[in-house]
DNA sequence: AACTCGTGCAACCGCAGGCTT
DNA sequence: GAAGCCTGCGGTTGCACGAGT
């Protein structure tokens, strides 16, 4: 064990690539093709495993590799993509001609990086353990949405806090998951915009151009209405419609009946970030009384107690 | 100049799923 | 249906390099 199956020749090399293999490599693939990637080293003459040509092909020799920095509008549809498919770099790559999974992955991670950075540094250090614990070297898409939740906990109007400067995306704002021209220009009001929207992803689908915009919508799943995945976004429109009807002094009880009746009653079922928004909405915003408990735990999806803190003990045992 | 630290990127690892036998 | 092999994918690691001290 230890070595991957197609890795166990013996003088098998690792590591960098020199020149030289990647020349035998390039000649090897032009003049034969690929074929069965196993027997490629073989026949290259090349004293790697078949995996290691075939990662070496495509992140890095294919003739329609594409380098360099990433332009705006690449950056932008990253972003919308990701915000609808999570961490799929391959079927983000798909989307990028020239770019590959791995490129765009360490972009991502890299770019996320910087942002967490910049949150840490301009934010109080008062942040509760969710995040402290969270933050950490892997699963970026998962612990920086805590991150921008955990902000939001922290504010003391949701309705009139001005929302975290620059937050990539989250679970609350796949925004285009409505009709793009109602939902990215007409409906995030004042007051809605501080609760549902992402200002970084707000303004990266605003400067989506057409052509871009529509290599979104070609990426998208199928309507809410008949999709309860696990992904995150499909969770999310039932809220941002009933945030609308919110007033102006702020009644979160719109967003409670929304996420008892649309959101969490329905999409219950393995979605730690839902379940966390709820408890930092909820926790953050002087939310208390009976009214506004959480569902019945019962009503919880089996995965619920072991993936977050919702309903969180805290929310019961402190006066809101 | 030497050292430390942070960052970006290439490569590796383990797993899942598809295909073949 | 089971086993083995292969490919593809996402997560993770390690290293080179530049910036800062």
């Amino acid at each position: 064990m230890g070595q991957h199956s197609c890795c166990n020749q013996q003088k098998v090399k690792r590591g960098l690539w020199s020149p030289e293999e990647d020349e035998k490599l390039i000649t090897y693939i032009t003049t034969h093709g690929y074929g069965c990637w196993s027997e490629v080293p073989d026949k290259a003459g090349l004293q790697r495993c078949g995996k290691s040509c075939r990662l070496r092909w495509i992140n890095y020799l294919r003739p329609d590799i594409r380098r360099g920095r990433f332009t705006p509008d690449e950056e932008k549809l990253i972003i919308s993509l990701h915000s609808v498919v999570g961490n799929r770099w391959a079927h983000i790559a798909s989307h990028l001609p020239g770019r590959t999974d791995n490129e765009i992955k360490n972009y991502w991670n890299s770019w996320i990086k910087k942002k967490i950075r910049k949150h840490s540094s301009s934010s109080n250090s008062t942040t509760n353990n969710v995040t402290q614990n969270v933050v950490h070297h892997s699963h970026l898409n998962y612990n920086y949405s805590n991150i921008k939740l955990d902000q939001f906990a922290n504010q003391e109007n949701i309705t009139t806090a001005k929302p975290p400067e620059t937050t990539l995306f989250s679970p609350t704002c796949p925004i285009f998951m409505f009709e793009p021209s109602d939902s990215l220009h007409g409906t995030t009001t004042e007051s809605s915009c501080n609760l549902q929207t992402d200002q970084y992803f707000q303004d990266s689908i605003n400067g989506l151009s057409s052509e871009t915009w529509n290599q979104v919508q070609s990426s998208l799943p199928p309507p809410i209405s008949t999709t309860f995945s696990m992904d995150t976004m499909n969770y999310l429109p039932p809220l941002i419609e009933n945030v609308e009807n919110m007033d102006e002094e702020g009644d979160h009880r719109g967003v409670l009946e929304c996420l008892q009746g649309h959101w969490v009653e329905e999409t219950h079922q393995q979605c730690p970030n839902n379940f966390l928004f709820w408890d930092n909405i909820v926790q953050g915003h002087g939310l208390g009384g009976e009214e506004q408990l959480p569902p019945n735990s019962s009503n919880m999806g089996t995965n619920s107690t072991t993936l977050s803190p919702f309903p969180s003990s805290s929310f019961r045992d402190n006066n809101y």
